[in-house]
DNA sequence: AGAAACACTACTAAAATGATAGGATATAAA
DNA sequence: TTTATATCCTATCATTTTAGTAGTGTTTCT
């Protein structure tokens, strides 16, 4: 049940990119370089997040990406979703997808439905603004310094 | 973010266990056949559960695996643990274990951690002797009906 | 003695992950 | 209009993890 470098590496980039103001694009080559994550992979998460409308993008020279609205109105729940794809622990949890032949009568998919519910409670509950607020003063202006970890 | 089969087939195969009542030992080859699972496979599982003092085992013909105590005092959280091991979305968030220099700054450490406790607080809310009241009488009887999908 | 069951360790095929690579296209500034 | 700087798109690949096998040993009941 770990969450994998797809939504640990596309939060802490939003993060960045919120942090950043919004008045102009930020290119990605300067999110790659402070949070220390391949240039070339973040591309396919920031994708993934644009798919989503949760970034906007400029192309060409003095190009980068935006948030797409509002920090307070960017989840990190809609951020994991966006690159990790859905959240459910188990495919079959959820109705209609992939559940199987014995959805009826299954007592484990209880469990997931639950665990599901509350992952996603979680992750919708905390907004984008409220963790570039959580960001030490000092910290904010040089960019790298919010987190460097690769977990 | 998925539950592997480890997680699933451990629940199962408790679920399973406890609905056997609890008199005589359940052999190994029984819970693996009614729920489709692969005997060595979960012959691994049960040894990490038997290592969380979630079971016992009686060795010798007519020998098997028994609940260590009662349904009502094994909550699928201790299960999941047991098999899948802490169920942090992410190693650095629990302090004092696989945290980072960059630990103190780390705004993205507390989204894990929050979804770290939500998922706990979902898992140990659940007792396995929940679940097994939740399987239909006709199905009780005969092992197997309870689930045998493979997520 | 023999069958039935758990115990332990090592190995392995397949799938998922985490990138890397190579180009194509767009834009602004020189 | 050329050049530098970006994003965009698709394919490939090495590594790691997962899920399952296999072999052997030990215990216990009949």
């Amino acid at each position: 049940m770990k969450m994998s470098t797809k939504g640990r590496y596309g939060l802490r980039a939003m993060i960045e990119l919120a942090s950043h103001g919004g008045e102009t694009p930020v290119p990605l080559s300067v999110i790659a370089r402070s949070e220390e994550i391949s240039e070339r992979y973040l591309e396919q998460l920031m994708t993934k997040m644009k798919k989503a409308d949760l970034i906007t993008s400029c192309r060409g020279s003095a190009g980068g990406y935006c948030l797409a609205r509002d920090a307070a109105d960017i989840s990190v729940g809609d951020i994991l979703r966006a690159v990790e794809g859905n959240l459910n622990p188990v495919d079959c949890s959820v109705d209609s997808e992939a559940a199987c032949e014995n959805a009826g009568v299954c007592v484990a998919k209880y469990v997931w439905q639950r665990v599901n519910e509350s992952i996603n409670q979680a992750v919708d509950g905390i907004s984008l603004a409220e963790l570039v607020a959580k960001i030490p003063e000092d910290e904010e202006k040089q960019p790298g310094a919010v987190c460097a970890c690769q977990k």
